[in-house]
DNA sequence: CGGCATCCTTCTGGATACTG
DNA sequence: CAGTATCCAGAAGGATGCCG
């Protein structure tokens, strides 16, 4: 005996899941910057700026922060001169590896595909 | 001997085919869609409409219009009266059903850690 | 180096009404 | 039923410059 429920709403559920992820997700660079800092276990802000092609600091600033508030990713200012600041992924954030990665291969196939074209 | 050239790329490489990915997902509804799809394989507009919460029609009609662009689903019109309209992933669409079922387990996951704080 | 402030443009997407 | 059309507000996000 699984469920007694109605079993669509087993499916809204799912979709309403996937919802919740994709809202902490959100916006054009997330997944990108969590991809660098999966690469890399520690990462400086400079880095995933030029990791991620194409964002600017003013969005890689709002997005880092962003994931700070939401714990997938820590921030440690360095006491060096100038400062520099680390940012790696709370255990949390590495929750996301395996679906990182798994769209990394789809995104590699897809080009492939586009390119076929 | 793994990697032969320069390691810095092939993590660019993945980063980049992250992007990839993420734009053909792109905007707040689109894997909702498709994880609509996953659940039903065939399912009609209004279907989507009422399973994916908050989704206009508008938007709806728009981000179909998208996955079909991108071969990710298929549009079949149905000649009943009043006209209906069937929606299905194609093959290409349904390579993206275990990334999908993982956002969903992640999201649940996360709904949990929300409402435990 | 790692941001923040400002300006400005484009995109997103909601509400509503209409059509075949 | 399955959209389209229009209007419009607000968010996203790029460019540039400034600051500790």
């Amino acid at each position: 005996m699984e469920e007694i429920k109605c079993p669509n709403n087993e499916n809204k559920m799912q979709i309403m899941a996937v919802q919740d992820a994709m809202d902490i997700l959100n916006g054009k660079w997330k997944i990108s910057i969590i991809a660098s800092l999966c690469h890399h276990n520690k990462r400086r802000f400079s880095d995933i700026l030029s990791d991620v092609n194409g964002i600017s600091n003013k969005m890689l600033s709002k997005e880092l922060k962003d994931l700070e508030i939401n714990k997938l990713a820590k921030r440690t200012v360095l006491d060096t001169h100038p400062i520099t600041v680390e940012y790696t992924l709370t255990e949390y954030g590495l929750s996301l590896q395996t679906i990182i990665s798994q769209l990394a291969n789809w995104g590699t196939e897809h080009r492939k595909v586009i390119i076929g074209e």
